[in-house]
DNA sequence: AAACAATGTCATAAAATTGTAACATAAGTG
DNA sequence: CACTTATGTTACAATTTTATGACATTGTTT
């Protein structure tokens, strides 16, 4: 399973390509390049990324007209657009942000910047979603990343946390090491996967001090589960 | 009956003017243009609106002036102020300038930042409306920028300030870094994440010197909140 | 000009969390 | 039951993250 999220790259120089490519990459996501218009369409409408980054100066169909595109798509009316173009084209740059780009970024500029406006970007988009979750009397804030048990608080590491929001996301359901090293861990990390064991150890312990119902099943030979039996 | 929230525009590039002025229309305010900073204050006077959009690069009086003018008017102290700035222009100007903007936005912008902006800082000055905020025991005075624990005065620079305001009006949420830079800083501004922590720990001294109960939790990993705990 | 106040960055200290290995138990298997 | 395999536990060192204090810089006041 891949959680990194996914940037189309839309660029016609070859010697920029690949530097924004590698900034994104170290910076966890995952990157479709694509050099002119029309591939850009394609690669988005095949997998919709996360953001789309596209320059302003690409042969037809143009950034504008790629941007416009994309806002009539049903799938692609809020999908974050980026716009590059080279310095002194203010005139466009009014336009192009009228036309449906949410942001706006002038050649030359620093991995920095772009990457903080992307996540920013990112972060705006992504910014609904429950902030209660619960299973049996366990509940979490996500707001708060607060976690109570029957009421109680309940203090979790990051990693514990993280475990117990997986579980409780998909209750039931049976996760090998490997997976959960995954989706709680993250994509690509390598640790030893007897390490879930020392999680799950510690979060049953955190929600469940006495002994009597720490609803995470052990499935030997495949894994764990959150379950009440 | 105009129903309509009013905004004043003060904008001297005559390109920009109506992009903008047809935004906000278009998203249901009603607007007053104007392209100096005479003009600006006339017009505010004249009416009272609920929100003004302030180009930082206006013939005197410039933004700054007429920001800091309105800041000494009765009837303007708190009147929610947006500075427009153009990239590449000394951003440390801007950020002396925080002392009386509200938020500031650079450009180029989109049109959905802008109003998404305009609709944030309305929110917070009408829907509470108050001037007075709270938690615990510690009080903030927002038309006279003035906080009290317990009753006793607390002297707060501008960020803690508004680091302070951001956290009590949304208490217990969890805000990392980044998201603390994106609302208390401002867009658009790139500083060492860190710097966060450097402000978290003066507001924290400055609330709580002696070190009892700072208000303040730190999520590890995650961010900080305004929390009891 | 001098004294101040506020900021952003670092380097370093202090905490909290994590991954592992080693050993103990429990669960299948024949 | 004796044997094999998988999971539970625990202790601890390594790593990651946060707290703190000092500084240089910049703008503001006196």
């Amino acid at each position: 399973m891949d959680n990194k999220k996914k940037i189309v790259v839309v660029e016609d120089d070859t010697a920029l390509l690949p530097m924004i490519t590698h900034n994104l990459e170290k910076n966890g996501f995952s990157v479709r390049e694509a050099t002119n218009g029309e591939d850009a369409l394609m690669l988005i409408k095949e997998e919709l990324p996360a953001l789309a980054i596209i320059d302003w100066m690409i042969p037809a169909p143009t950034g504008i007209e790629v941007c416009k595109i994309l806002r009539r798509g049903k799938e692609t009316v809020s999908l974050p657009i980026i716009i590059l173009s080279a310095k002194g084209e203010e005139e466009d740059k009014v336009r192009g942000l009228n036309t449906g780009a949410d942001d706006y970024i002038t050649k030359p500029f620093s991995p920095t910047e772009l990457i903080a406006r992307i996540k920013s970007l990112l972060r705006r988009s992504t910014s609904s979603g429950k902030e209660i979750i619960e299973y049996g009397d366990i509940t979490l804030n996500l707001n708060e990343h607060k976690v109570f048990r029957s009421g109680k608080r309940i203090r979790l590491g990051p990693t514990e946390y993280k475990l117990l929001r997986h579980f409780i996301e998909n209750p039931g359901r049976v996760y090998s090491r490997e997976q959960l090293l995954d989706s709680v861990w993250g994509h690509g990390i390598y640790v030893e996967s007897r390490t879930v064991d020392t999680h799950i150890r510690r979060l049953r312990k955190a929600i469940d001090p006495s002994g009597q119902q720490n609803y995470i099943r052990t499935v030997r030979s495949a894994g764990y589960s959150m379950d009440n039996d």
